[in-house]
DNA sequence: TTTGACCTTCCCCCGACGGGAAGGTGGATG
DNA sequence: CATCCACCTTCCCGTCGGGGGAAGGTCAAA
């Protein structure tokens, strides 16, 4: 299969699978005598594994450590957990951080008038000093 | 005041206060003889505003926006109000995505042994294709 | 034969920074 | 007075996860 098969099979585009290669995420595809990519069903495995992965927000460090560790059958699993325990953790921040500014913005958006007098508490509670 | 001292009022870091002057989102600061920048008691007022801003997640751009609003005493409260409304959107959809993830991943921590052996629910879902 | 759809590598762009080089300035100290 | 150190300036490069598009090679159908 040449990369664009490949790239529909696995929902990646082109441009992302010589990303992936070169980043060493994914082994080198074999080449025809013009230097195209070729690629097996195996190769369409690991792209859909890698696109999973990308899904669920690894990014493409633990995505690469990820994809190593699953071809590895002597893998521990503790390894692949702290991965994902890491991962989790930096979501969950993240979380956090989201819903504290939608907690102000739902409330800045909700006593704005929105017409067309220039009073508004928004840009008020931006120009406030926080306490602090 | 130099650079440092305003960064160190408004939390900011010099060089971030270089790069709000060079993206015009704050008004470009006075110089001394040597080409030093100088700032007054409000351009602290208006990166306390910027700071603000971007805590509660503004882009670059929407926070150019949000501080010309602001200084203009002829705006409309509904000008804010769109932007703040579609940032309020875009958070939302970033909170759904994250809350997904989560999910899924801390069902895949939860059953994962995380120990020795090889065996892996986590790596055993990236694997799996999607019903989709 | 020509056309169009692929493929290749290459470099630049985004946002929101951070690091650090190279060089100028300024005030306190020896 | 010289020197030292902290600060200032501009500039370029790196990060992460991509996207756009140029320039050129390949291949099959019309």
């Amino acid at each position: 299969m040449k990369i664009s098969e490949v790239a529909a099979l696995s929902e990646l585009n082109s441009k992302m699978i010589r990303r992936y290669e070169e980043m060493g995420i994914i082994p080198k595809a074999g080449r025809n005598l013009s230097g195209y990519r070729l690629y097996t069903e195996k190769d369409v495995h690991i792209l859909k594994f890698v696109k999973k992965s990308r899904e669920l927000g690894f990014s493409m460090k633990d995505t690469k450590q990820l994809v190593s560790l699953w071809r590895n059958k002597t893998r521990s699993s503790s390894h692949v957990k702290n991965i994902a325990l890491k991962h989790q953790k930096e979501l969950q921040k993240k979380l956090a951080e989201i819903q504290a500014m939608l907690k102000t913005l739902d409330e800045l958006v909700l006593n704005c008038h929105g017409d067309d007098r220039p009073d508004c508490p928004i840009l008020h509670e931006l120009e406030k000093c926080r306490a602090k």
